[in-house]
DNA sequence: ACTTGCCTTCCATCCACCGGAAGGTTGGTC
DNA sequence: GACCAACCTTCCGGTGGATGGAAGGCAAGT
């Protein structure tokens, strides 16, 4: 349990989040805990990599190579490539805000995004989490994954804003309904002003593999042709993934 | 110039790039040179801490922790959240693959791309970096960058396809040509059926940060309609990077 | 039964990391 | 200009943790 020297790199660059992107040595040196001097010894390593790069301020921030390296993750590399046409197909017919999400634990992980300039301002960016509850795709996820998330998740309701739905027995209301109906809907449960539709979106196996979702200021008029819109995405994204095989 | 312990983790996460995406124990040891127990634990530390994930198949793969700090990485932030809703309307317009490309050393970088199944298909990938001679946005990046950069691409230009120019002298009289017109073009020179248009993207003080271009099967009747598209997108871009303080 | 190529564990040696301390730089305040 | 505070950088001796050869286990192929 004792800190090897390699965990030490690892914890300062656990040190960045989407809060600090920049980071001075000596923040970086306090967030993670280690004494300056060695701080500094192992952030020079990291840098002449290109792990970090340093800016004119000096700060640090994560570097090219990472970027690299990251892009290079199977966080659903397959899924991603299948679906980008498709998405811009949607966003293209919709000119909203495309989402496509995958269960991350308990809670939803953007793993790709399409936004306009008219699109509502959402507070999704890829690569980040939100609660489950207070997502459409967060929604459609729970409704087909397994049934212990669900179970987690309806325990810990917790409050964004005042459309948010807290009480564990109209989730599962919804849920049921998500179920009969093949599609999930919120309105202004994460954000207000946003509204959204998602669907399920299924791999070869027909399991669901992921969720694809839309974002838009109102949808008592559109919805028929949202969802329509999006069920059509989601079946063509499937059949990419059936289609072409994925070592 | 010895290899310090944090030096051999990274070297063990070089030996990922894109055509090696996934990699057993043994392979990582060999290709990063190091002893099978060494890289064993070390594997072990990185895939604790989750910059590593593990197959079924046993074989290592780039972590879904390292693809989240990738996401951090400014690698033109500021540049891509700007061009963004630009790109989609530019594909919208045109149905065409659209790129966002800086410079690096003497590369083009592809730092967003967009592209329907309707698109000619393309070599480029996020993150790829292909020869600024045989691109259209390459052509830009090298009309207004440093001129060494020209100096040194014009000293290796290798050949890709038929079409690939490969004589400095055509080369530089096409650079000029960029300069007086303010836009590239490129007629299979890095793949075969696929003809390219580029404009220069420029940032606050006017100097050229990026280039946007856009690939299609064939530009002959298309091309002013695609420059004064890819032109008025190129100037959206500079606006919002000019009014948008990134900090 | 033998070979080949993986992965995993062990442990004594030794050297490379550690981090306190000292010194340098910048920028702000009186 | 003198003082202070908050950074960053370099140095170096002692020591504790990384190292990697060796041995053993497992699976697949011959």
């Amino acid at each position: 349990m004792s800190a090897s020297v390699t965990s030490r790199a690892l914890d300062l660059l656990g040190a960045f989040d989407t809060d600090h992107r920049a980071l001075t040595l000596s923040a970086l040196a306090r967030r993670s805990s280690l004494p300056l001097a060695t701080a500094h010894r192992l952030v020079g390593e990291l840098h002449r990599w290109g792990a970090l790069a340093r800016l004119d301020s000096g700060e640090y921030v994560i570097g090219r190579r990472l970027w690299d390296l990251g892009l290079l993750a199977p966080v659903q590399a397959g899924l991603r490539q299948a679906a980008s046409p498709f998405l811009h197909d949607l966003y293209g017919a919709t000119l909203a805000t495309v989402h496509l999400a995958v269960r991350d634990g308990t809670e939803v992980l953007y793993i790709d995004r399409l936004s306009g300039h008219d699109s509502v301002p959402v507070v999704s960016k890829i690569g980040s989490r939100l609660p489950m509850h207070a997502t459409g795709v967060g929604k459609v996820l729970l409704a087909y994954g397994p049934e212990e998330v669900l179970t987690e998740v309806l325990g810990n309701l917790t409050r964004v804003t005042a459309y948010t739905i807290t009480q564990p027995a109209r989730l599962l209301d919804q849920i049921r309904r998500v179920r009969a109906d093949g599609y999930a809907t919120t309105g202004e449960e994460m954000s207000l002003g946003a509204c959204s539709v998602a669907v399920p979106v299924r791999g070869a196996d027909r399991e669901v593999v992921a969720a694809l979702g839309i974002v838009v200021p109102d949808l008592r008029r559109e919805r028929a042709r949202l969802v329509s819109a999006l069920q059509v995405a989601a079946q063509g994204i499937t059949r990419t993934l059936t289609s072409v095989e994925w070592k």
